[in-house]
DNA sequence: ACAATATAGCTTCCATGGAAAACACCGGGC
DNA sequence: GCCCGGTGTTTTCCATGGAAGCTATATTGT
């Protein structure tokens, strides 16, 4: 509207104006949202995982070692919360544990009450890993945003966040198992 | 700004909460955008993978299927050429191949001039599959983005562009390997 | 012409995560 | 008290894709 300076077609736009000309009787602008999102949310996690990288931290094991993190002291959690939290299966859990357990930043120890459950917490060097690892998280999210303006950013998570409303399903049934995962930090 | 009615937090909002109660000497505003948007392009993809499963088709096969058929008559690509269009390492392509050849939705011969190169090709079956499942994923995202107003859907499309145009090295050396893929369609 | 290098595709090995079965334990009904 | 269904965790098997190395062919420099 006001800004007349036409960059060049990026990616999305041009696919869409190959498939304009091969399927002309298709309306093909959502994926001027959809496939832009995808790109952008790519890209993000690309960096993001830059700086997991440099604790030694796949995205997986910074995701648990956030939700450990967030339970506040003394830092300690049950598989299935974690898998709650990370939303991926339990599962997937076991296996993120057992890569963290063996790195010394978590230990895993049978629940008083319930013998069936466990109780997995935060060793002290995990605890001093995390709070870096997330300092630098943030800081490296700030960075990426500045990107934007703070209007833009505003602007961007209003509408992020109205469309996600009413996508997720209501009764928290959302399904967390496709190919990008949660990863809130 | 205009809408009052304030929405029950969501799981974005809940954990920033937490966030600002155990580092209250972080900033975490930005993970209300790129949080977010994680999630928004998790669910979407989810959405997306369940349309293509009723053609029996995995995301990165329909991603080749798909570059393929925007290739036009007679529908036929280098693999490295689909790598390039898709996203992924040629060592992904050749598995995808691998897959659609052996469902017979293409077909897979030597180069005629360069004796390296191979010619991957829809057959009349990819052809006739990958336009009905195009056709179904369309409309699959114009009823996903129904749930933004046009006006919304519009700005959200600008603001992703401008956002994606500062994001992308503008060489193209764009990486195209996190967990979450290209998939334009 | 021939060696050196580059390129295209493929193969091997590895990492991650899902699905579902296997376990171990809890709790209720009888 | 004991069987039985339910629940928390782990295990097994599988699918997907990246990284790096391999093979065959093309290209370049001398």
């Amino acid at each position: 509207m006001e800004q007349p300076a036409q960059r060049p077609p990026d990616h999305v736009a041009r696919i869409q104006a190959v498939w304009r000309r091969e399927r002309p009787d298709l309306d093909v602008a959502p994926q001027g949202v959809i496939g832009r999102l995808h790109r952008v949310a790519t890209l993000l996690t690309h960096e993001l995982c830059a700086v997991y990288a440099r604790y030694d931290l796949g995205e997986g094991e910074f995701d648990v070692l956030a939700a450990l993190r967030r339970a506040g002291a003394p830092y300690e959690r049950a598989p299935g919360e974690l898998a709650a939290h990370t939303m991926v299966t339990t599962g997937a859990v076991t296996k993120r544990i057992d890569r963290l357990e063996r790195a010394g930043l978590v230990t895993r120890r049978a629940a008083a009450e319930d013998r069936r459950g466990r109780v997995v917490a935060l060793t002290p060097a995990g605890r001093e890993l995390i709070d870096r690892a997330f300092t630098d998280h943030i800081r490296n999210e700030h960075e990426l945003l500045a990107a934007l303006t703070p209007a833009e950013a505003a602007q961007l998570e209003a509408l992020l966040t109205g469309w996600l409303a009413r996508l997720e399903p209501a009764d928290g049934t959302a399904p967390g198992a496709a190919p990008g995962a949660a990863s809130t930090g």
